[in-house]
DNA sequence: GTGGTCTAGACCACC
DNA sequence: GTGGTCTAGACCACA
């Protein structure tokens, strides 16, 4: 977790969750480690950890089973995609292409620049 | 100003600046509205503004003439360039395009994508 | 807080840290006190004491942890250092001098001086 | 003037005229520029080289003829000497001292360090 | 509990 | 007129 970036802890660990399922690490009804588990792990409260099971939870991504845990849910792949998919094009595209342009840079710059200042990170 | 936006308030008047900058509407030794005429025009408090004036000031852009007002530096146009193209590279690029490749776009795929979701906005 | 003095209060606060710093009382990675204790034991405002703490973290001698606290950096020491070490010799070494000079005192004059009119104070 | 430093630019004037009185420019009974002639010679707001004027007067150390002009008082240079002795022991001396300790200098390097760092200045 | 931001309004020095 | 500083108090997100 990166305690100096802008985005919340919980969010931080959402989106780690979501790359787990993107990267098909887990899918549909596994069950995900505890969030006892998850909060020694990632060097985390507890009560943050919990905010992003909730988090999944209410997106349809995660469901809970009393007293067992927190499982995969049947469609999460599909869920997680569009979820991304949505916030990408709406929230991010815009400001980033924004920026591109008025920097001078195109479309068909960023593969070179990604690759030569991140490229081996 | 865009209150819901999760950027705070003064850094959007910073950015604004930043575009008055970059698209050569101020240019160096220009002096710039004062805090109270930027305040009120962009309905905003007097210290709000002037957090946005000395965030300018710390980063060089901008300087101060006791009692005078505030001016755009000599080398303002490239301190902005390159505080923004860094930005860009070191902070945006980097999650965006690990997003981009993770929702199986390309950079070929930006332009469209853009034009379809934000072209006439 | 010397509310006379021409210094800002929040510069004072700074000098105040610095000083912990330098004489070791703050080492890296300790916690300091958060900004309300600081605000409730120096008797200022809170917004003020947070001045202090913006200025330091902009000069990287102190780092956040969001919902923690403010921490002191590893290389606070050397960083307290250097810039108090270049705001000596670039400030206030010539002005020093020359009036020094200017009213017929030498170096070897100032151990003296300072013993007679502020060595008890 | 330096607009950017932190002395008011009042007292800038006040310190050159100081200047010139310590170092024989101007001796007992010298009518002085104008205000004017200051004002435009100096780059100054007429109401600024004022504040000067009448700083200087109010310290008797210039006395003013009604229609003719400024002038230096008989007792001008003692009195700049011991305001100027005074200023330096009780406001300059103590912090300057502290701070030199405070960094590891002594007495007997600031000839070195000023020489080194201002000395073609 | 932590800090971050914003408002409202005051007072000040300086030009 | 200009900006600089400080206070008081509010609301928010985060851990």
């Amino acid at each position: 977790m990166d305690y100096s970036e802008n985005r919340p802890i919980y969010m931080q660990i959402v989106d780690h969750f979501c790359d787990q399922i993107l990267r098909k690490k887990w899918t549909a009804g596994d069950r995900i480690p505890s969030v006892r588990e998850i909060a020694v792990k990632m060097e985390v409260n507890p009560n943050t950890a919990i905010r992003a099971f909730h988090y999944l939870q209410d997106e349809g991504i995660l469901y809970n089973e009393r007293g067992v845990g927190y499982f995969v849910s049947d469609n999460a792949f599909e869920l997680v995609i569009s979820l991304k998919r949505e916030e990408f094009i709406k929230n991010k595209l815009p400001g980033f292409y924004n920026d591109m342009k008025l920097l001078g840079f195109s479309c068909s710059d960023l593969d070179e620049l990604y690759s030569e200042h991140h490229g081996e990170g």
